[in-house]
DNA sequence: CGGGTCATTGAGTCAGCTCAAGGCTCGTGG
DNA sequence: CCACGAGCCTTGAGCTGACTCAATGACCCG
């Protein structure tokens, strides 16, 4: 299933491999030697644009593949056993999503657009299977899912330990420090989910969310207009995010 | 580094090899083939036991090995910026910690004995060079990493949507489908952490444990002595956990 | 212009927190 | 053998941050 560039290219990121994405060097391909990349390319299926609100994958599916965000953003969500959604997760460009589906065969989160978006598929059995011909591509994965595993322990001690200012707070840094890594901004940004997306995510309702932001606002932390955000007071969010003043 | 069993040999763990455990239907060893799992044997070294309070690694500590709990059970400890503690979980015999040191080459968390416990360590360095070998045994491995990721992202839905009862409620079945799953009964157990490591866990400050623990109590959901747990109402405690009445 | 979605703002409530006191258990030393 | 101190746990009383409920505002799209 080699790549036949051009049938598959896609308006919004002409770029057609890995070799020559602007993300190779927050992506599955780093560490790798040129020719390594050629070798991940061929099993690499890049698809069309997905649309905001389509699903990647879905919960309960088979396991087949994990997907590199392209462009876009992308939210994943897991299903508790009451029929409650919780966001478990934001994907920027360069980041990889799916690998839960590994442990049981089967997705136990769905994957679902939040805005305009592309990723790679990258189909697990290929994956796999170069891996064990390149060491380093096989290091590489296994720091992949160890990276998801310190992210998911950082959002449990939010959850525990941080109250509302604090979660928002470390959502925006976040959010500023991965645009950083990509080349954008670290003060001004547009945040791709809706409040109440933000309210899941951090175990929140929306009108708390809501008044939080009014607050960073009137404190004249950020500025805000809708989903367009600058931080004015890095330092200050940064000492709201990080200190335990609970009073 | 073969393995010359006796001077290792723990006493309260007479087995000493993988093939022998009664743990390897759980622990990494499954799906191997006989032959195969001499291999891993010959890269594990089984180390003596290890006392309460007595630490497998420290955050910070460069990474060489994930651990294999073999007896007792382990708690791992991250600590946040501003100095506080937070438990990320608990684990028992059979489970496997330390994947957390991959993503930086360094770990992110401390593990802490609860009790006096055994584990084998896993040099990393071989297992990852004998997974390029055996497949199986790779795909193993990503299967206990993508099983941590799903836990983690449980433990999320817990914190962010659930109440003290059903918190408190989900841990007790945790605990009790995990000792199942080794053999020991579903009802009656003991539990290795204090009240303060569960309420660090589970977000709560240990007064809220002790009074939900009084509730069960008194309900008649479980029969509590110290740390002394029979489950009295198997189907009143899953249904505390898994139903959404916040009233 | 009307209807739908999303966000903001206000008022009152409550689950879990804080602070405080006291009980149980176990090890040590007189 | 008992007294004492240190940890750990339980219980009570009052407080508060975030929730619920409700109304209103802003924007988009047909």
């Amino acid at each position: 299933m080699a790549n036949q560039a051009n049938s598959h290219q896609c308006h919004s990121m002409p770029q057609i491999n890995c070799s020559s994405c602007r993300l190779n060097t927050l992506c599955l391909p780093i560490s790798l030697e040129m020719k390594d990349i050629g070798k991940l390319d061929e099993i690499i299926q890049r698809g069309r644009p997905i649309q905001k609100g389509d699903r990647v994958y879905h919960a309960g599916d088979k396991f087949r593949s994990v997907y590199a965000v392209r462009s876009g953003a992308i939210k994943t969500i897991s299903n508790t056993q009451d029929g409650q959604e919780q966001i478990t997760g934001f994907y920027l460009p360069g980041e990889i999503i799916g690998m839960d589906g590994l442990a049981n065969n089967s997705h136990s989160n769905t994957a679902i657009a939040l805005e305009t978006s592309a990723v790679c598929e990258i189909p697990f059995a290929r994956l796999e299977e170069l891996s064990t011909q390149l060491p380093s591509l096989q290091r590489r994965f296994f720091q992949l899912m160890s990276k998801e595993i310190t992210n998911d322990q950082q959002l449990i001690t939010l959850l525990s330990k941080n109250n509302a200012d604090q979660r928002i707070a470390s959502l925006l840094l976040s959010i500023s420090a991965r645009n950083h890594s990509r080349g954008l901004s670290l003060e001004d940004f547009y945040l791709p989910m809706s409040r109440s997306d933000i309210g899941n995510y951090l175990g929140l309702t929306i009108e708390t969310v809501s008044r939080v932001f009014g607050r960073l606002h009137k404190n004249e932390i950020i500025q805000l207009d809708k989903k367009h955000v600058k931080i004015i007071d890095m330092p200050a969010l940064r000492n709201l995010a990080f200190t335990s003043e609970k009073h």
